[in-house]
DNA sequence: CAACGCAGTGCGACCGCTTCCGTAAAACGG
DNA sequence: CCGTTTTACGGAAGCGGTCGCACTGCGTTG
């Protein structure tokens, strides 16, 4: 920079200006700056404007793991949005390890993020390190899961209900055998899920026999483990539905690996609705998630408080949608032919997918 | 930092050197200095430190789209190495658009990144912005695609190899009347895959009909037109050999629009061996592609860089795998009966996938 | 015993930029 | 034409660290 201002002739604050806009500049001279701005292929340091001014232009975000296919669309949003408001967005996953979340944390504490995106992994302590009023703590708002203690802002989806209409989706085509395979029990939103399911269970007047909830840790391999323990059980469920789609990946292994059929022996609906429920086979029944509207919404919310928001935090809840494919077979002995899908409907399932 | 020298009595500088272990410092003083850390919940500013030492411990990284299922095992395989070196990484997603990709390249310059990961956009011209020597540009490594002109280090796939063994597959399967459908003409690594497609055939003296080439985006919509067009065709081909597993999913889609049977009626082999493969209708036989190792090395080579290692720019190619499962038919009247697959091996396919 | 070396510490310049303040020049009003 | 306001610019003080250098004791050495 100083460079540049000897080379205009003009002062070093006054280059500042040109590049900023912040103070007129007769025309002359900044075309002069500018001029030599071009040949040098000056580029700002955002490091020494960060410690200058003291905000930056990064986001945090602080994921369990990018592979799980869940996520992508989330982050897309959220960095979507910061880019759109010119904010970069600096990715961490944590393996749903608390330890290396809160060393994460520090890290972007340090870099002066303008502001942290936070999906919180299970059993994690970052709302105690909020508490205590620390200064220096940037905006934080927490996404898909509201860690115990967490009184922030927060974007969640309404898990609970979403659980509830699948399974009663279940229900009303006449399964009475229905079985679960929930994710870990720290997670919250794996235990509204499982809430959502016992509710609907209970207004129907459902069994549920404890061997029916298995526990998994939402991935394809625990979830065909759980489903394998679940096929075996004599009488066998005639339903399972899976936590999140990963796991009814690995239940959808399972069926074939024993042999049976879905959906004619085993119906199966699944969580989050991923893209590759379109082409399983049969093709995956499943609650959409509107991973990248998570996303976006977060960001949004996360830039209001950047940009000097107070005032009590928001909990925004944004709502799923059972997407209906080829997955879950209506039994014929149901007595709920009402709410019954029609079979010509059956026969052409693609155009339900299609449609979405 | 001034606040913790005063509450420790001591200067500025010794509070540096016991944080950073830069001097010795007497074990009562220093413990004193840690004291006082502890309680006040010291954070240094990466930033001042950045500004300072003009260094970081940033790596940029630069990718289309985190959304398509290729990039985030590579991304995950670039991050926990340079996790392991506690180095961080900034995501950028270019959409493939070059004039994005530099507008982030310049950002992660004026962050003074330690150095940059590229996936290049399709007609990318990062080449250009690195050749006049310009000072004050970090190490780069291109990952998975090389830019025309790219001189630096870079690690690719075998694309050419990959394609050539898949489209052997099917030759040796029986298969005469073999379609195409690649990605976008203008990314090299969608060139290299035509070009092992196209050898495999030649080699075999088997004619390709212009037609039989289909170009496509490498996302599951295009790939879907582009199977529409090619199923219509009279003579229908018996297989076809999609670029990428986005576009064979959109090819699937395409036969079960057209009550069309895969593998009876219609072969089909993928690329990338992406997870879903395993789970379609029927299980995808694809190209697997290590795009862990792709991100790690990757990660691996720009430290070395950024460790100081000079000499001549790097070139590694990574090999490729075929994956065998079931959408692969050998054809009857086959003369290739030697390296057919035998009928028991496609009855109990699963061990194949599951031997992965 | 003087000279010397070295571990331990304080001091202050500096990294590249923003921004406040002061001032000279220009514009303005009477 | 002169005083006053406005405008455009230069000067310089930091932001929060790092690091070279100077200084101070104290143990070693000739």
């Amino acid at each position: 920079m100083r460079q540049i201002a000897e080379r205009a002739s003009v002062s070093i604050g006054t280059v500042s200006h040109v590049v900023n806009g912040t103070a007129p500049v007769r025309p002359k001279l900044r075309e002069r700056v500018l001029e030599v701005i071009r040949n040098l292929g000056f580029q700002p340091s955002a490091l020494a404007q960060g410690l200058r001014t003291n905000r930056t232009r990064m986001i945090g975000m602080i994921i369990p793991d990018i592979t799980n296919p869940f996520f992508p669309g989330l982050v897309r949003g959220a960095e979507d949005v910061a880019f759109k408001h010119s904010y970069r967005v600096i990715l961490c996953n944590t393996d749903n390890d608390p330890a290396k979340e809160s060393l994460y944390f520090n890290e972007l504490r340090s870099y002066r993020a303008a502001g942290l995106l936070i999906i919180p992994a299970a059993g994690s302590d970052i709302a105690s390190s909020l508490k205590p009023g620390t200064a220096g703590i940037p905006p934080v708002v927490c996404i898909d899961r509201r860690p115990d203690g967490w009184t922030g802002d927060s974007v969640v989806v309404a898990n609970e209900l979403g659980a509830y209409r699948a399974t009663q989706h279940l229900i009303q085509s006449g399964h009475r055998h229905i079985a679960v395979i929930t994710g870990p029990s720290l997670l919250a939103n794996s235990v509204e899920r499982l809430k959502g399911f016992r509710k609907a269970l209970k207004e129907a007047n459902l069994p549920l026999p404890a061997e029916f909830v298995q526990e998994a840790v939402f991935d394809t391999r625990s979830g065909f483990q759980a489903a394998r323990r679940l096929l075996r059980m004599l009488p066998r469920p005639t339903a399972i539905f899976a936590c999140n789609d990963l796991m009814a990946l690995g239940v959808l292994h399972a069926i074939h690996e024993l042999d049976l059929r879905c959906p004619e022996e085993i119906s199966l609906v699944g969580f989050d609705d991923l893209e590759f429920c379109e082409y399983t086979s049969p093709a995956l029944t499943s609650v959409y998630q509107p991973s990248y509207q998570l996303g976006a919404t977060a960001a949004n919310l996360l830039l209001e408080r950047i940009k000097g928001r107070k005032g009590s935090p928001k909990r925004l809840v944004l709502d799923t949608e059972l997407k209906l494919r080829n997955s879950v077979l209506p039994l014929e002995h149901s007595s709920w032919s009402v709410s019954r899908m029609p079979r010509t409907a059956r026969k052409s399932p693609r155009k339900v997918a299609a449609a979405r």
